[in-house]
DNA sequence: GCACTAAACGGAGACAGTCCCCGGTTATCT
DNA sequence: AGATAACCGGGGACTGTCTCCGTTTAGTGC
């Protein structure tokens, strides 16, 4: 990249500690935190936050990539252990435990699969479009799968489920049901 | 009610312009609209303003209540010129539609239909409620419908498809697919 | 018409959050 | 050690929320 020295070594401390700090007040209150109470938390200036994220939507990123790696990491072992039907819709239930659970998740994973979107295109967003494609694609070889859906499609819809999910119970006690009528229908 | 001695002149014609105020700047900018300018537009206090609606939820909702009473009613229309199972896809594509293009409306009828929301009691999602239990109950008989199904459940994934379809567009163009995948199922 | 009173008004102000700016500090290189 | 580029951090302007209370006004009885 265009980073050709290395951070400043206080620089690199205050980062990991406003992302430490960050990802726990998104998880208490959601992606609304407030920015300057996290930077008090971390110890630091509400300057340096912004300067090391210049948006909010830099930070809840920063802050939950590699849970969203792990996720998207997570079908690949999926793959390994069930057929590829199963796989993926065990993997699409993880995905909205995932979005509901860690409260601020959710508008980052949103955005990843909103059209247009500034997120849609960086290195979060893209591992999971691919870890979605790898199990759609596999799925609808093994012809488990309607062969006219787009691996982001997938991605929206489950976002979908979360969101209905949430409504009835804030927990995501309802996912496994709600996901089980999307992969079924609605018919009889 | 409660509504012993009728409203003085002066609060009603404000209690009007409040809520005109309120329709076009939730439609503009959402459900986040300053509520400071929608008094100052309705040329009012702030003051009044939180007298008349004590939260920004009793505001969202007194100002979309007509509009939502009128998509329940359309329900009604519909069962009577569509068989059943036709009648309630039809009825969701329009309530999605509704969901997404009034900007404001989303988070309102989301409460409607949230586990433990005080909305959830209210007049208006009382009557979505039983507007969806009447289609659902109808098109269960027909045999074009699950059993299982709650009407609530049916608005929440509903909720959920308008969810996926703003994340695909932002203009419901996609609604009328994602419903066509819950209501068919993602197997080929 | 007029005076009275309860109801309603409205805007000042306390508070919280966002974000930028810039004087001061510090790590790193020579 | 000294130079310097990078970085720090908190003060402050701004916007939004919501309450309090002195002032105004609609409705009522005479």
């Amino acid at each position: 990249m265009s980073q050709v020295r290395p951070m400043r070594a206080d620089a690199r401390r205050n980062y990991e500690r406003l992302l430490k700090a960050a990802a726990v007040a998104f998880a208490e209150h959601g992606e609304n935190a407030s920015l300057d109470d996290i930077a008090k938390r971390a110890g630091v200036g509400s300057g340096t936050l912004y300067r090391h994220f210049p948006t909010r939507q830099a930070l809840l990123e920063a802050a939950y990539v590699d849970r969203i790696e792990a996720i998207a990491a997570r079908a690949d072992e999926l793959a390994k252990e069930l057929p590829p039907g199963e796989a993926l819709v065990e993997w699409l239930n993880e995905l909205c435990a995932g979005t509901i659970q860690v409260r601020g998740m959710k508008a980052l994973l949103g955005s990843a699969v909103t059209d247009g979107s500034s997120l849609a295109v960086t290195a979060c967003g893209t591992s999971m479009k691919e870890a979605a494609g790898r199990l759609v694609e596999a799925a609808q070889r093994e012809g488990t799968l309607r062969e006219d859906l787009e691996p982001i499609e997938v991605l929206r819809l489950a976002h979908g489920v979360a969101t209905a999910s949430e409504l009835a119970d804030g927990r995501g006690e309802h996912i496994r049901r709600y996901l089980s009528l999307l992969t079924d229908g609605l018919r009889p």
